[in-house]
DNA sequence: CTGAAAGCGCTTACAG
DNA sequence: CTGAAAGCGCTTACAG
């Protein structure tokens, strides 16, 4: 259709400085010694010219293509409620931008239309590495990456046999075993939980850690007080009728997602429940919403721009030194609130 | 450092096949008459040595990149608290992939940071085109573009005299003329509004319907009675005290968004006024805080990811047919809730 | 420190 | 319908 304008290329800058084309190319990629002062002429020259390197010529003859594919989870309409995803995204671009790297987004509806742009961006040699931003237990893209040996890393924890797999993530046993062994403290002795997808990592962890903290409080764990299963706005918010139904009614109840949890406040107190006297309410994420309900919900910031910078340093070492196997823990944050505090208030 | 393993080439097919490189080429581009024997001989050698083009390699002759930029605005920590980033990106990703593009993002700190990411993206040769999320009344980002000819689009509006720039927008102007009168019609007569930043065009438009709306019915627009600024979440909740404190109080407030309405309210509610009998409240984006709240709040739906679809429609339509200047408006919802609605509760 | 040459993996007039 | 050749804009041994 309409012809882009002809570029200036290196050899415009080579024929301007009175050089070669290879001198001008390793003035720009500075790993080789250049005269001083031929690198002062070629400099200038690209700067009167207006020239810059072409990226993809570049990206050609190195087989580097400077850009990390960035796979978000089928699940990502959970992206609108919870700032977990956009956070991430900060922390990605913000340390790929860093290293070098630009981003290459991808958002998908299903595993399978995840694991057919991961294939197309391999493939294409459009990246040099992906990070994927949320993984099941058994994961079809982690095993296609595995498999072929592509660079990843991932945001949460790969099943136990994947030694070789770079990834980052909370401590999600420690963070709930914490939260549950608070929640004890407090006199709790009978906790739910609402604990999400069991095809996750994440939701097993949980349940492991809230089982511990159950168990050295001398609390008996009761499979039929842990809700699992995949749930949106609405089933998380059955879920959460159901507990209130329940007879005795439990008098903590852990929530694996703020949005859930807020939803469960407005009931309950719709029941005239009292928060946190007659049920505690706690959850994870420390988004806005924990701090605007009323009361404001005690939650697990798990500094998801963190992580996301970590899974991309991972990456990039995996992609530059062929590392595999690499694992990040990052700190998580218990945020206290008066949905489990009582107070003088 | 580690080498790729040698790729699979098109010359591999070639051999293969017994054709030529250009044979092949031209089975893969389908775009110009192969017998049809050849062609399938040709696709079962691709497929019998996992051939793949180089989208590389495709794009250096080709000149086309294949990729979109997407320009993270500025202020992009509201992605954090408000759906409308995620939302957007949401329609941008899903639309580029159906018309055969990859989505380079990135986000930025200030607006000469984006600039530097634009020219970075165009001088490299790395996308086709670029949408800004965002832009300000008089924006570098857009003069620079408009100034090299680059085909983009903005999601929003652009100053005055943007007649050649493509852009998607609601009409914010109406949708804020509807809102008051709709306000008008409950019977409030002194509606107070909490804007934003007046270097945005959405905040000029909006005031601007707000006015007009005023004006209708017989009220009077005052200047004090509208609270510009940029503001964030604490700014905002600065905005509402101070409207709490006004003699007399307003009967109804717009707030441009959702998370300063939330915030509102529950201050209202705190200074014991009554909602919405004493003070009506209605915000923009439709966000889960609006549904959540109690009140649930009215609030104007803007559609982000439709405005997100239509963004890259238009940047496509400006990359492969060099069209500048399409406008397009879609369609906002009105959501009314109790915020607004006296009723029989 | 610098240059000539080959090549990265494709596409596209040109010629037949 | 098909092929040989040139070229997209770079980098990188190789040789000096």
């Amino acid at each position: 259709m309409l012809n882009k304008k002809k570029s200036i290329t290196i050899k415009d800058v080579a024929k301007k400085a009175g050089v070669s084309s290879s001198t001008v190319s390793r003035v720009i990629s500075k790993n080789q010694k250049i005269s001083p002062e031929t690198t002062k002429k070629v400099l200038k020259c690209m700067d009167e010219l207006g020239y810059h390197p072409n990226a993809i010529a570049r990206s050609l003859v190195s087989r580097k293509a400077g850009t990390l594919g960035v796979i978000m989870p089928s699940t990502s309409k959970d992206a609108l409620l919870n700032p977990f995803f956009p956070e991430a995204l900060r922390g990605i671009t913000h340390w790929a931008s860093k290293a070098g790297y630009d981003i290459l987004l991808s958002t998908n509806d299903s595993k399978n239309e995840e694991l057919a742009v991961i294939k197309k961006y391999i493939n294409s040699s459009k990246v040099d590495g992906i990070v994927l931003m949320s993984s099941e237990i058994r994961d079809i893209c982690v095993e296609y990456l595995s498999s072929v040996d592509f660079p990843f890393s991932i945001i949460g924890s790969p099943a136990e046999n994947g030694d070789r797999i770079n990834h980052v993530d909370n401590d999600n046993y420690m963070a709930t075993y914490e939260l549950t062994r608070y929640l004890t403290m407090k006199g709790r002795k009978n906790i739910a939980m609402i604990a999400g997808d069991l095809s996750l990592m994440v939701t097993k962890k949980r349940i492991e850690g809230y089982k511990k903290a159950l168990e050295e409080s001398n609390l008996i764990f009761e499979q039929n007080q842990v809700y699992t299963g995949s749930f949106d706005e609405k089933t998380g918010y059955e879920y959460a009728s159901i507990i209130a139904d329940l007879n005795p009614i439990p008098d903590a109840v852990i929530v694996t997602d703020d949005l859930v949890a807020f939803a469960a406040v407005r009931l309950f107190k719709q029941l005239k429940l009292e928060i946190p006297k007659d049920i505690a309410v706690a959850s994870f994420n420390n988004s806005v919403l924990s701090r605007y309900s009323n009361p404001p919900i005690t939650s697990v910031d798990v500094n998801a721009s963190e992580l996301g910078e970590e899974a991309i340093k991972l990456l990039v070492r995996a992609i530059e030194k062929g590392e595999r196997g690499n694992k990040i823990i990052t700190p998580h944050i218990i945020y206290k609130r008066k949905s489990t505090e009582m107070d003088e208030q």
